[in-house]
DNA sequence: CGCCTATTTGATCTGATTCAAACAATGTGG
DNA sequence: CCACATTGTTTGAATCAGATCAAATAGGCG
């Protein structure tokens, strides 16, 4: 079933029962596959459904003037970009794919009368929200706050950590298929100064980046580096690497 | 009654029946004055209740490495700085006053209560928290791409916009308490730099600011200068400035 | 093979930081 | 009511992290 993504991600953030479990697994889906660098939904758009990631990357953007693009925030196997769309009707973010992608998409209707008959999956959506709030205070305070190599730092020892949540993960290693020009972009870093601070870490030995795979050479290091902890991410369950 | 400044905050964002506003109004509140300048709450506390601003200004934020401080918004009346831990238990975040305020404190236990009782308030609920979290979008963008005056003219649009909607404003003039350096600590720049960009502002015949006031003398001149579109704000009433 | 996209390197420039100090405004206690 | 402490704003000078511009190199794929 391809909600059983989306189920496993309210899993990962939040208590349900079998029986709230089940009803998330039945909700009626549409399912679509996507080719690599496709808007899914733009800005602007009143969508009257919500989509969620099957399988692959996507992220979320808004344009500010000349065309410059602030990345804020990226969707792995399980997260819905737009689940604020159930309460705001307009959509302040284009939503796009970075990889080929399978994506679900599960009507609002569908998702309001659920959370009427069972307040569990309300609660579980709203705190996806609550958690999805708590990743872009992380990320202002990032922005703001830390340097290039730290804020580097952070974004790789948080996605290292949600992939990890949802099972993409083989040990230290986790596909990393998000390119450096979009690391900048989520960064507010050039490409050019991502790929100097990249060759700092890399030189340090605290990761190998390649073939799309990111592996975690010296985690500890790697927090210092990016001033991390992941209290913020909410996570039910956790199992830090060895 | 103190909630009255909570319940026009949400008329202001959602829509409530009457019965809804009166129950809301109805809640119990515990009310509290509080010096400037004082936490409210704490990263990492467990609160059992939410607080709401009733008079005067505050700002949540959170401390990154080398105590470098990350303001992460500005709440005024009607606010709710951690509506947050609704369903997220601990705190990401510290709430301070800015000024000598009046805060209240709501449970949780009555919310939740409400929130099964009459659904439309649970939705408000929900688009309070996100429509904070459409803010930190915004905030992520204004930081990460445009300059220290756009992001300084963008900031002063918001509050400005958000003053007016919750009765503040007087003609084109809101109270500003505000300091320089927090508006650095809010927009990731030094406070020599906001002070000089602010001076630019001034020059340019864009807003006075002075004694606590801001006057907006070129309202879309500001506009422009900080690249500013009302939308993010999803008002549900919204009344721009001659 | 040749096109397109991503990464890398080098050189130069600049917006913003940092440090330091003066100045203004406000409040406090004697 | 004044001396003084405190906090916020302003100015100047030196410095730097990161941007920009330009071009080479490397990978992936039809």
């Amino acid at each position: 079933m391809p909600t059983t993504s989306f189920t496993r991600k309210l899993e990962s953030i939040a208590s349900l029962s079998a029986e709230e479990k089940e009803a998330i697994r039945k909700l009626p889906a549409h399912v679509m596959a996507i080719k690599a660098d496709q808007d899914i939904a733009r800005q602007g758009d009143r969508p009257f459904r919500t989509c969620f990631i099957v399988e692959g990357v996507a992220c979320t953007y808004k344009i500010a003037r000349e065309s410059r693009r602030q990345i804020v925030g990226f969707q792995f196997r399980g997260d819905a970009p737009d689940l604020q769309s159930i309460h705001l009707p307009t959509l302040d973010i284009s939503i796009a794919t970075l990889t080929p992608s399978v994506i679900g998409f599960i009507q609002h209707a569908h998702l309001h009368e659920l959370c009427i008959r069972m307040p569990g999956v309300a609660t579980a959506l709203w705190r996806h929200c609550l958690i999805d709030a708590a990743v872009f205070r992380e990320w202002m305070t990032s922005i703001g706050q830390r340097s290039a190599r730290g804020r580097i730092s952070h974004l790789l020892c948080e996605i290292y950590v949600r992939s990890r949540a949802v099972g993409l993960a083989q040990d230290t290693k986790i596909p990393f298929p998000i390119t450096q020009l979009e690391i900048g972009d989520a960064l507010g870093i050039s490409a050019v100064h991502v790929n100097r601070s990249v060759q700092y870490l890399r030189r340090n030995k605290l990761i190998a980046l390649s073939d799309g795979t990111l592996e975690i050479l010296d985690w500890p290091g790697l927090q210092r580096e990016g001033d991390f902890s992941d209290e913020y991410l909410n996570l039910s369950e956790y199992f830090p690497p060895k």
